[in-house]
DNA sequence: TCAGGGCCGCTTGTATACGATAAATCGCCA
DNA sequence: TGGCGATTTATCGTATACAAGCGGCCCTGA
């Protein structure tokens, strides 16, 4: 199987592999709890199953997937209460991100977060929510990565893809109000202003925190009157 | 190969690679910088190159490891900024951890972390340093574990690690106040105090780093002056 | 009808084999 | 003698093959 379904770019197969499954998982593509058989999955990316067993390492140690030794991997399952429990992380991370990147004010770092910020204006104006969607999570990363702490960006970014995920299990969307909040956070960092940029960041994720448990609200009284007709969050 | 090196456990030969190798790291055996090359470790442990193989995108996403397509993977180097840098992660989280710890105030978790606090009581009073260093992460871990929060423990584990490793690079040994400290942190969090515990926890990471930043000082000195008698903690 | 036990298939764990690529070395030529 | 290119080697990337375990199913017996 040498030309594969994914395209033949210089990545290595692994490489677009976890970032197939990861996409699939965060677009709710892969449900929770569902069963990754590593041979159906090598069959259905054209690849052997060695690169696929890789990647669910990876995506197990970022926390997407479950690995039980001799059963097998399963997309894992996120409880209401883990989603909700990821703000309070966001909060303090983020909070620090914030705050570094205002202490550091580098000019190409505000560069790229205006850039971020320019391509989402489009994107929504455009409509095109899933790419709103991504652009949410690399205006956090850009945060991240602002605050020049090279472990800070390796831990963001698996955390930032897992409240992106949070957020498409329960459809808790943010609107736009969310991107007016992050260009204040924008703001406060290009001025240098450390206490208001952690401020900003932390009652952005504060935000979105009431959006999510809004969202699981909404869902919890659909389940009882309606009976499941919205898509469960949860189990 | 069907008998071990590494002893025939029910774990997985991945599990107990992934296990060796970080260990390797930690103490030193593997230095920075230094090759992983899949065929020798696979030899050296007796077994095929799978499990080398996964092992390293698993330490790869924990940030031990670097892997650059097609040539190969190596220990990460981590400077002095980095190792710096990573006290500023930890304040915020262990903070946050130690805050939501004293919230929860579980009985069997406040049992743990007396227990380890007993263990290390013990291996301080022998000597066994490298038992020392452990306990000392299972301690921090605990705290974490202590908050009941699924993705806090998720992520505080490998930051947690490293940190050991930081320290175990520089030879910063923090003696025995830094015990005293961690039994006034358990206490808060015993109590339920919540500002006290996150303000302990902050208080006990912020000395952690004054102690790290004199080793890297004295090291510095003692490479200019006497010309690298002391092992270089970075490049 | 139901409980127990053994067989079969699916899936994972591990090893091995082959192809491809980048680095290193050696020799040739200017 | 120095630089440049071809060959060689080391190592990774990927695929395939084999072994082992777990669960489900059927069959048997009371």
């Amino acid at each position: 199987m040498a030309d594969l379904t994914l395209g033949a770019a210089h990545r290595t197969l692994r490489d677009e592999v976890t970032g197939e499954l990861r996409r699939r998982i965060l677009s709710g593509e892969l449900a929770q709890g569902e069963r990754l058989v590593e041979d159906r999955l090598a069959a259905s990316l054209g690849v052997s199953r060695n690169p696929v067993r890789e990647s669910i390492r990876v995506l197990a140690a970022e926390g997407f997937v479950e690995v039980i030794p001799r059963l097998g991997a399963t997309v894992a399952r996120l409880s209401a209460e883990e989603g909700e429990e990821l703000f309070d992380v966001r909060m303090a991370i983020e909070g620090l991100a914030a705050r570094l990147a205002a202490r550091k004010r580098s000019p190409e770092a505000a560069e790229r977060l205006r850039a971020v910020l320019d391509q989402a204006k489009e994107a929504v104006a455009a409509g095109r929510l899933e790419a709103v969607a991504d652009l949410n999570t690399a205006f956090h990363l850009a945060v991240g990565e602002a605050a020049g702490n090279s472990y800070l960006s390796l831990m963001m970014k698996p955390m930032l893809q897992r409240a992106q995920w949070v957020f498409s299990q329960t459809a808790a969307a943010r609107g736009p109000h969310s991107w007016s909040e992050h260009l204040s956070l924008y703001e406060a960092i290009a001025a240098g202003d450390e206490d208001e940029a952690q401020a900003r960041a932390v009652a952005h994720v504060a935000a979105a925190r009431r959006s999510f448990l809004a969202a699981v609200r909404r869902t919890a009284e659909g389940r009882t009157s309606e009976g499941r007709t919205a898509k469960a969050p949860n189990d």
